[in-house]
DNA sequence: GCCCATGATTGTCC
DNA sequence: GGACAATCATGGGC
């Protein structure tokens, strides 16, 4: 003790590096009560023992810890270094450490609420599948397959997902509590506020929280993904079924003179169909089309074609200044039998008794079941209808319909569907 | 693998 | 905005 004020001398940079030291700290008074020699000495002693104890042997420490822990001055000596690294570096560190709510975090997290990931479980997303399927329509056993698919692909990574976010949260809450506990510890021969510790945790937990925050992007990533190449399979050309086919088909031929359905009957087309509304305009565009194509073809090859005879539908353009489904000549009458017929045009003959193939029509139209009350008009199958203007009046060509089996010249194959 | 059928897309016209 | 025409891209039979 005698040698206390070379100590302090020796040891001036005791405390904070940078900062006053804590014997000058001392003997200015500011940190203990003035005149109280005895006390200031018993603080260089420990200060002494602290600076020391490095350079002793471990039992020897271990002893002068002991003993240093034991001293009737140590807590207040901790209390006071406490306050200085409060008012220094941690408040400091503090300032920086306010940080508002990350918008990119919520961002993820909204987006994986979103998608069935986080939160509680949705049925894995089944919202968004069906929203997908619905926004790129298709057929409904399609989708239910490519449905299941989605979620079981999404449930995957929901599953991924929540593995590895517990992983984290065990391991930041043991990592946590093992600091916590070193930090306790060292807090009997350092000064270690509860402050600092719970910075501490806090520190802890935002570097954890950053890491989810990885987990939580690479899973959105995953999620885009998936939900993309759900998107793309269903943008995919699909078949139509047979029966949305068929209905299709009805439909067209049954309205042959007219084949442009209204929104109410693409509508209703489409809800029989399990199809979108607009893959309905898209079939009967393409089947227009290519019916008129075909047939022009068709005549092309038997060179029964004139200009004047370019086949034309009593489309909303034209429906006022044409009363017919044009194909007036005598040429027409020709194929339009076939038509009717629903046969190949190769080797074709034409029968003399166009009625019985009428009545022939009338029968398989009727075991088709579909659109009955245009049947019933009798508009498309008289022989009136067929041979007024000598065109296709009002004409169908319904076999088509039911006949799978036509050949490549058929009207139903000729016609894309 | 080829070829045709067919659903979807795009550009143009009215 | 709907229809048409050309075209693309894929499915499916052979």
């Amino acid at each position: 003790m005698d040698d206390q004020p070379r100590l302090m001398h020796s040891h001036p940079g005791v405390g904070m590096p940078g900062h006053p030291s804590l014997s000058q700290h001392m003997q200015d008074g500011t940190g203990a009560t003035e005149g109280e020699g005895g006390r200031k000495q018993d603080i260089g002693d420990i200060l002494q023992q602290i600076m020391t104890i490095t350079d002793q042997s471990l039992d020897e420490a271990q002893a002068r810890k002991h003993a240093l822990n034991c001293h009737r001055m140590k807590p207040a000596l901790f209390n006071v270094l406490c306050e200085i690294k409060e008012k220094t570096v941690l408040s400091i560190r503090g300032a920086q450490e306010e940080e508002p709510a990350d918008p990119q975090l919520m961002r993820l997290d909204n987006m994986l609420l979103a998608e069935g990931v986080a939160g509680p479980e949705k049925g894995g997303g089944s919202a968004a599948a069906a929203a997908a399927a619905a926004a790129s329509g298709g057929a409904g056993s399609d989708n239910s397959v490519e449905h299941s698919d989605y979620r079981a692909k999404l449930s995957q990574i929901r599953q991924i997902y929540h593995t590895e976010l517990e992983k984290y949260e065990q391991a930041c809450n043991e990592f946590t509590t093992h600091v916590m506990n070193l930090l306790r510890e060292q807090s009997r021969t350092r000064p270690i506020s509860p402050k600092e510790i719970e910075r501490m945790v806090g520190i802890i937990h935002r570097k954890f929280s950053s890491i989810q925050m990885q987990l939580k992007q690479s899973t959105c990533e995953a999620v885009m993904i998936l939900r993309s190449r759900f998107l793309d399979a269903r943008r995919k050309r699909r078949n139509f079924n047979k029966q949305a086919t068929e209905i299709l088909n009805e439909y067209f031929y049954s309205h042959l003179s007219n084949p442009y359905p209204s929104e109410e009957a693409k509508e209703e087309l489409a809800k029989k169909c399990g199809i979108t509304v607009s893959q309905v305009s898209n079939w009967f565009g393409n089947k227009r089309i290519r019916y008129k194509k075909n047939i022009g073809s068709k005549q092309t090859e038997r060179g029964a074609v004139a200009p004047q005879n370019k086949m034309q539908f009593l489309s909303p353009q034209n429906i006022g200044s044409s009363s017919t489904f044009n194909m007036s000549n005598s040429g027409d009458l020709f194929m339009n039998v076939q038509s009717l017929n629903g046969d190949s045009y190769q080797g074709a003959q034409v029968g003399a008794n166009v009625q019985s193939q009428v009545d022939t029509l009338r029968h398989v139209i009727s075991q088709t079941g579909g659109y009955s009350e245009t049947l019933s008009a009798n508009q498309m199958y008289s022989p009136q209808g067929i041979s007024a203007n000598g065109g296709w009046q009002d004409a169908a060509t319904p076999s088509s319909v039911t006949s799978p089996t036509e050949g490549p010249g058929s009207v139903h194959s000729d016609t894309s569907n």
